[in-house]
DNA sequence: ATGTAGTGTGAGACCGGTCTCAATTCGGAG
DNA sequence: CTCCGAATTGAGACCGGTCTCACACTACAT
């Protein structure tokens, strides 16, 4: 009972009733602004409050509203740019609508995902916004679905789940991004992912765990086709992630082959960087020796010499739009599931020149 | 009664009683694991729990605990790399302890850090960790310090305020960084911060609200003064924010002005980058025109041509020391207060030459 | 005077856990 | 065979709010 005793003992409405010489039924209603109460009665309550420096505790009001006013949202890395938009712009949403937010990183693990998810429900979350790391492993999410606690994915889809979805056109933008490559002549091009995979090439698309990648190569592997390209699959680079420098090592591997890629196509600023620093080191420049665009519109990109083309996307939109979509649903909206694709933007900027091997010719 | 009767109530711990045929209080302790149980009703306790697929409500526990098992993040702004990184390693660092974390974003303002304060107070978090935005305007934190919360400030110290600090050697480095530019032969120098005043010039140390930048700002007058430059106030230059294009005026104002500086020290790595646009907008370069020193290696700042010398800040390290230090004090640590100052690195890149008046005098 | 509607208030159940304390059971010592 | 203590278990209070319901009292129509 040291909790009672104690001097540092938050302040209860029952103590603030005991003060205002009312019920605590009555110091409740005025506090928590719901029922009816005489103005004399309201007034010597908040005296009262305001003497005891009453601070109602949010979590005996969730117990019994059975509402916690708050969102879940698990990324894969906070500390990439892309998902740091993407908080800012949840949490303003979330924020301006009356709701909080608690933040876990999956580090793009399924296990830590599902041990987020687990923290998130039991702490009685509203509803979730959740970037999936791998879409082979969503029985986690599923029950969620299940137990019909909003959900939003955002970024990545996951086929058969009764979820909202808030993505951008990434099949469309990395189609059109290949043309543009094949356009200015290049016929040996390579998509560059982060993705895992043992052994590291690629064998078709039952590998990609991440819908928005799958969609990407998609694309990619479309727009060679049309283009004539013969086994575009062979450029398709799983270069793993940014630990222990494997991500690194395959990109040199690919750039220092014997035949390299004219041109690349980066799935996320954070290997177009890798490959970026890779190529300043081995002295190759771009656009000459190697045409480079990149996903998503990262600040380096502008102030390269020269800037990196890229494929901007609205990651604050969508954001803005994820928390509104579950936001609606949390208000008691029931609408069918609904999939929101943005349009992305393709930035020109100096990094796409003729292959190298054309020029020579000329 | 709704919650009663709906066919998706969560399961509680009486629900899995029933079923396994033990009393709540049995239930209670397998599922909690605290009392002795046989190993028999253990089983089938855990049996029924399985079956039932029980997610314990983290709320009702929290209740009645006292301990929410939570920590919450106070910053200034997620989206700025800094804090990124920051959060993450916060993060992490609380997930290895079993603590989750509730984000809240203040913008850099005191009023909203004042409600995020009082949210996660209400949501009974176990500690803080906050970036204070105004250093002139601190009661609430006080009070959080007066109500025994624990509280550790990361980046700004708060003179007399009895909580722990987590910051960088901030003088010292822009002591030491400006010395390098004099030492390059630059007279005029000026130093860049986004923080704002009415008028925007820089009249008194009273004006920095911001702990961090102020210390900064004394390093650096204290390098001009030592170096015999006169008047070294009128460099320094307090740009605002990047809201409106505010900050983007003040930098154009100050690189154009008839007496223009001839090397800068900018506060942060968002300044920085404003100045690097503006720069390569008006195709001023570096460092023949003006040399260029930030703090922070943001990420651009390595691909730049030439890449921007800078003062790192050990960013992931501070955010483990103060998740470490507010944690050990959650779990009954009560050491004085401490104040940890983690030594910065100065990393030489090329955007530091001799001033250009100087070059053509050679 | 009686009925009736409406307003403000208090008593106490409830949310879903934890935890105290008393009751029950069982084994072994005396 | 009886008694003591350890090991389990159950009943119920408690955390700090919300919310239902009953009751007292006023006001106005019948």
């Amino acid at each position: 009972m040291d909790r009672k005793t104690s001097p540092f003992r938050p302040v209860t409405v029952a103590d603030v009733a005991r003060r205002a010489e009312v019920s605590k039924a009555t110091a409740a209603r005025v506090l928590g602004g719901y029922g009816p109460v005489s103005e004399e009665v309201k007034l010597r309550v908040q005296a009262a409050a305001k003497a005891l420096d009453y601070r109602p505790n949010e979590l005996a009001r969730s117990m019994s509203t059975g509402k916690s006013g708050t969102i879940g949202i698990v990324v894969g890395d906070i500390e990439n740019a892309f998902f740091g938009i993407a908080v800012r712009s949840i949490s303003d949403t979330a924020h301006r609508h009356g709701f909080n937010v608690i933040l876990a990183n999956s580090g793009e693990e399924v296990e830590a995902e599902k041990a987020a998810l687990k923290v998130l429900v039991g702490k009685r979350v509203d509803g979730l916004i959740v970037t999936p790391a791998d879409n082979r492993n969503v029985a986690h999410l599923r029950d969620i679905v299940r137990s019909r606690r909003p959900l939003v994915l955002f970024d990545r889809p996951i086929e058969g789940l009764a979820a909202d979805v808030v993505a951008s056109d990434d099949r469309d933008a990395a189609f059109a991004a290949t043309m543009r490559l094949v356009e200015a002549g290049h016929r040996r091009l390579a998509y560059v992912t982060a993705l895992n995979a043992e052994p590291p090439v690629f064998t078709g698309p039952e590998q990609l765990y991440t819908s928005s990648v799958k969609a990407r190569i998609d694309g990619f592997l479309a727009a060679c086709r049309a283009a004539g390209i013969e086994e575009p699959e062979c450029g398709v680079c799983l270069a793993g992630g940014t630990v222990g420098g494997q991500q690194r090592a395959s990109v040199e591997r690919l750039l220092l082959a014997a035949e390299p890629p004219t041109a690349i196509l980066a799935s996320d600023s954070l290997v177009a960087f890798e490959i970026f620093k890779v190529m300043q080191a081995r002295g190759l420049r771009i656009p000459d020796e190697l045409s480079l665009v990149s996903f998503y519109d990262a600040e380096w990109t502008s102030v390269t010499t020269p800037p990196i083309s890229v494929i901007d996307q609205p990651v604050y939109d969508m954001g803005t739009q994820a928390a509104e979509l579950l936001i609606a649903r949390i208000n008691g909206d029931s609408p069918p599931v609904r999939h929101c694709v943005l349009p992305t933007r393709f930035i020109e900027r100096g990094s796409i020149g003729a292959p190298r091997r054309l020029m020579a010719a000329i």
